[in-house]
This record gives C-alpha cells, sequence and structure tokens, in this order.
DNA sequence: TGATGTTTGCTACAGGGCCC
DNA sequence: GGGCCCTGTAGCAAACATCA
C-alpha cells in the first residue's frame, strides 16, 4: 500500500464529486484523467485497475486513483452498486510516499511530547478496506451539499474536501496504531462488540448480552463501562444514531421507517434519542445537507 | 383531513454504590 | 465475582403541531 502525503496549510482544490448508483450492470470507462479520484464504496462490488493493478472494492473500501494514469473496469458490477466519487486536484507539495516511510513519520510524530497535532499533513491511502462510513458519510453528505450551492465563496468547497480528506487521515493513522497492538487471547470484548453490532437492530438490552456472554448483569455493566468508556446502553445506541444518520443521508425513508429498521418499537422514543445525540431532529439532519449529485460520472 | 413529526409525562429497568 | 437497593434514564403512550 502506498499514501498521498498532501500538505494542507491551504485547502487542496476541489473539482467534482458524486454520488452514483447504477440502475443496471456496469463497466467503469477506460480513460487518464488530470486530478486525483478517491473512490468510496457504499454497496455492491466495483471491479477495476488502475494501469496492470487490478482492485475489487467492496462496502466500505477506498481507492485513490492517480492523475495520468490509464483506469478502467475490468468486469461488470451488478446493478444497484454505490459508490461516492471525487476529483480533486493537490498543489505542489502533494507525493506519493511508501507505507514504511508513512508509519515511521507518525510514529516519531506521536513520540514527540511537543508535537501536539501541529501537523499540516494528510495521508491518503490508495488502497484501504473496511472504514468506518458513519462520519465519512456525513462529511461527503455535506461536501455533495455544498457542490451543488451557490454559496459567495467557492473555497466553502475545498475546505470541506480537506476536511474529509483529515477524516480519512484520522482513520488510517487509528488503524496504525491499533494494529500495533497485540489481542489478548482470552478477551471477549471484541467478540462481545461484534455480536452487540450484528444484532443492534433486533431490541437487545444488557440482559440479553448477558446471557448470551453467561454473565451477570451487574458484573457486566461494570466490566463494559471500564473497557469501553461508556455504558453498554449508550454503547448501543451510539451504533444505532450512526446506521441512522446513514439511512437519513442515503435512503429516502421516512423516520419512522428508519426507526423499525434499527429495531425501535417505538418511532416516537428514536426520534427523542435521535435529538439528543444530534441536537437536531432526523428531518432537520436530512434537510440540513439534501442537494446532492447523484448517479453521474 | 390524514399522515408524519414533535413534545411531554409516566413506568420499568439499567447502572452505580455499597457490601459480602 | 455477585447480590441488594436506590437513582437516573430508556422506552412507551398520549396529546399536540405541522404539512401536503
Amino acid at each position: 500500500m502506498r499514501y498521498l502525503k498532501a500538505d494542507i496549510s491551504s485547502p487542496l482544490i476541489f473539482s467534482n464529486c458524486g454520488n452514483f448508483t447504477s440502475d443496471y450492470r456496469w463497466l467503469h470507462m477506460e480513460r487518464i484523467i488530470d486530478n486525483y479520484e478517491l473512490i468510496i464504496m457504499n454497496k455492491g462490488t466495483m471491479y477495476i485497475q488502475q494501469d496492470d493493478e487490478k482492485y475489487e472494492l467492496k462496502e466500505g473500501d477506498l481507492l485513490l486513483l492517480e492523475p495520468e494514469r490509464k483506469h478502467k473496469g475490468y468486469d461488470y458490477s451488478d446493478k444497484g452498486t454505490s459508490f461516492y466519487w471525487l476529483h480533486f486536484f493537490c498543489n505542489d507539495s502533494c507525493k506519493i510516499q511508501n507505507a514504511f516511510d508513512a508509519r515511521s513519520e507518525v510514529a516519531i510524530a506521536n513520540s514527540n511530547p511537543y508535537f501536539n497535532g501541529l501537523n499540516s499533513s494528510i495521508l491518503i491511502p490508495t488502497i484501504c478496506k473496511n472504514l468506518n462510513l458513519d462520519r465519512i458519510n456525513v462529511l461527503f453528505r455535506q461536501l455533495l451539499h455544498l457542490s451543488q450551492s451557490a454559496y459567495y465563496t467557492k473555497h466553502s468547497v475545498n475546505y470541506s474536501l480537506t476536511a474529509l480528506l483529515i477524516e480519512i487521515t484520522e482513520q488510517v493513522i487509528l488503524n496504525f496504531n491499533s494494529s500495533v497492538e497485540k489481542p489478548n487471547e482470552d478477551d471477549i470484548l471484541p467478540e462481545m462488540l461484534q455480536w452487540i453490532k450484528i444484532h443492534m437492530t433486533q431490541n437487545i438490552s444488557l440482559r440479553n448480552v448477558s446471557h448470551e456472554f453467561n454473565f451477570s448483569k451487574e458484573y457486566l455493566a461494570r466490566y463494559f463501562k471500564k473497557r469501553m468508556g461508556m455504558s453498554m446502553q449508550q454503547y448501543i445506541n451510539y451504533l444505532r444514531i450512526s446506521k441512522a444518520k446513514q439511512l437519513l443521508c442515503n435512503s429516502n425513508l421516512s423516520t419512522k421507517e428508519i426507526a423499525h429498521e434499527l429495531g425501535f418499537i417505538d418511532d416516537k422514543y428514536f426520534l427523542k434519542l435521535f435529538k439528543k445525540h444530534e441536537n437536531l431532529t432526523p428531518k432537520q439532519f436530512k434537510n440540513a445537507y439534501n442537494m446532492t449529485f447523484i448517479n453521474n460520472v
């Protein structure tokens, strides 16, 4: 894997972006462009190659295509395949860096007590698997909205683009750090978090989880809070609200339908919870960034 | 006027403190 | 590691507001 290192003392330059959803079996066109293209998969599988390198992209995957290199689809994607695409220009300071150099620079910066986040560079991987799409979805939605708005200053899209790339950089650096930690084989927490994620739409509670993992509910509540810094209920709600934001951004489902999709028996309670977390009602959240550029590459 | 969204108040249960 | 008990809040119901 390689990384695009870019200086963001001033924002990068936005070209255009969109949210593509194929209405039929689809093949990416063959072309060479003069700017970077970032692809973030939402649904389905895309088969694309850059020069001779072939990539099979699935939900949560990111691919950065470089300028002046030939890219084309090498197989058809199914109907309904969906992804965000974004074209941008870099300033002269941008360069492609290998993984060792990128990791070394991050490690040196993190070990410096005087560093304190004062870095003007971002690192975008050329290929990245399993991104956390929660925040990326929201930031991309804002960028889509700004790109279709007649704002007084067009710099708004450049800053919004740069904010999105900073979020991707943060997730990449977090993966650097977590991959260094050696997992404890007796640690039940990862399995528990996975179980909660799978069953979060089934109205689960502390009682269900304690029964599933053979703990008393009192012990499990303390264990979970100690390890995660939040109660299990707070964690479940965080997952549900994150999923709700995705559905509000990427579907035409009503508040009621989204509530039921997430396992809320009462859609009124979902609304109350959403407002508590976001300081906005679901409708206000959806309407805040509703102007998007759909199905166009 | 019906569908959808929002607010408010009540009840059951989760979680923390304390103890064994 | 687990039980008991109290407090805060998640979950639910009803009423009200808004919109097409």
